[in-house]
DNA sequence: ATCACTGTCATAGGGGCATAATACACATTG
DNA sequence: CAATGTGTATTATGCCCCTATGACAGTGAT
């Protein structure tokens, strides 16, 4: 969800992140959890911390997310959404407006 | 994986499925598991149990899963696939070729 | 210096799911 | 009848993730 925010330009690169508290507070979360996920997107490079201070977006972590989350998903997930996608008989052409619901 | 075993004909409409014993030491698994794997299925209609005998797909179970995992697809699994494809500026055409990877 | 804020760590508990090991009732076969 | 194979039930265990609660060190404002 955070590395859909940071996409989707919700926190741009040099924003704060949220404190854990107030994240995990606003959407119904335990802290330790939040901080968990932020340790991940640390590890990575996306995010890096001020100590003391907050979690902030790093500089090229969008390129960079779109980069990784891209490959991940071209390779891992879509090709077996494709097999279930085939399996199921759906055309493209109804995957392409979401009236089809 | 059941499911999509019945969809693909490996098991055909009519068809004994193995037994909970079997299924489980052919792919790993605990028997309980595919035990409760089996009594979803049954929940749902696409197999029918024998007593002492053996589970087996159900007359129109394809056809069947096919329209209600279509629906599922359609309306779970898809728009949530759809905005993270289009939150990586994923092409469509990108999506068509398994050379992408 | 004091306070409020930050990420981080430690401990404990709970829910979900798979496993493990039996045991039971039913059906078929020899 | 006896043996084998079927789904099903019971109880116990382990694992993983999230929750819950408290504490700590670093930072900045008052």
């Amino acid at each position: 969800m955070i590395s859909a925010m940071i996409l989707d330009g919700t926190y741009a690169e040099g924003d704060q992140l949220p404190s854990v508290r107030v994240f995990a507070s606003e959407h119904g979360a335990n802290p330790l959890t939040v901080a968990k996920a932020y340790q991940s997107l640390q590890d990575k490079g996306y995010v890096a911390v001020k100590r003391g201070i907050g979690m902030f977006v790093a500089s090229g972590a969008v390129e960079q997310l779109r980069i990784d989350e891209r490959a991940q998903f071209l390779t891992q997930s879509w090709p077996r959404i494709r097999e279930h996608i085939a399996r199921l008989g759906i055309e493209p052409a109804e995957l392409l407006d979401p009236i089809d619901a």
